[in-house]
DNA sequence: AGGAAAATGTTGAATATTCAACGATTCCCG
DNA sequence: CGGGAATCGTTGAATATTCAACATTTTCCT
């Protein structure tokens, strides 16, 4: 009389999601180390890279971070000058990022790296791997919502 | 002469990774709910289920989790009554982890609820396409190291 | 054998995240 | 118009995670 052996927890999809973002995280922000900058903030500093300001609800949702953990990373990206918030005239209670002249030159050598870092996976796990990947990626996070 | 526009952020596989797992954890999170039991701790479960007993470096390992992380977790499951602790007495700096009969009740019951997101997202992402992206996973999961 | 180095797990302090509640503003609709 | 409900962002307390340092035990080397 053999146990119930159930699937093992590598072949649920929820796992090797966690696990494979989890390593390419690491690696990213082990590139951004010498920048001394976390993943979320090269996030932040890219969604704002468009000129156009936006809410800091904008933001959460785009950067995948709560708003009260967005507030307090915002705050220490503020004293690091390398954005800044601005009110917004038309709605009030809104507040409008934008950022620095700093956080775009930071900007330019983080995106470098991370450009990098997509040109070495494409290299040892092939452009079509990749390519399919994203594609998958993209199709159940649509679906997911 | 235009800005140089720069890759959207939703163009990388990081992003993409973080998103899909982000997504995919909050529902299998939501479903947990009621048990009161974090992801991760069905993790641990999971990996004990086997009966063998697993040492702290090979559960932090299989889990996700960092080692004091890991530790505080067990703590907790410990208080709980989930899993217990043993010393090994072939190598005596080592702890070796088991589960309870409370831990392996609680642990069919998150099966069963993660089985079910598990064919919930089989349902409208599709087999085909859940099998091909859990391929991709692995084999990029498998190069990154 | 003996002692330096490595491995294992835990701890405490520093840091970060989350939850619930709040203050301010705008929206809605009677 | 007026006032209750919703939205937006922040705050403070509670919780969780991380980092560095540590104690213990084992391994390795000579």
């Amino acid at each position: 009389m053999a146990k119930t052996p159930s699937t093992p927890i590598t072949d649920h999809l929820a796992y090797l999601l966690a696990q494979a973002n989890r390593e390419i995280n690491r690696q990213l922000d082990a590139r951004f180390k010498k920048e001394g900058v976390p993943v979320e903030q090269w996030r932040i500093l890219k969604v704002l890279s468009d000129g156009k300001g936006h809410s800091m609800g904008d933001l959460a949702e785009a950067v995948l971070l709560n708003h009260p953990t967005l507030t307090k990373m915002v705050d220490r990206m503020v004293s690091d000058a390398l954005v800044y918030r601005v009110q917004d005239p038309d709605d009030r209670r809104k507040v409008v990022m934008f950022m620095s002249d700093r956080g775009k030159t930071l900007t330019h050598r983080l995106n470098a790296l991370a450009l990098s870092q997509e040109a070495h996976i494409a290299e040892n796990y092939g452009n079509k791997a990749t390519a399919d990947l994203k594609r998958l990626l993209e199709s159940l996070i649509e679906k997911a919502n």
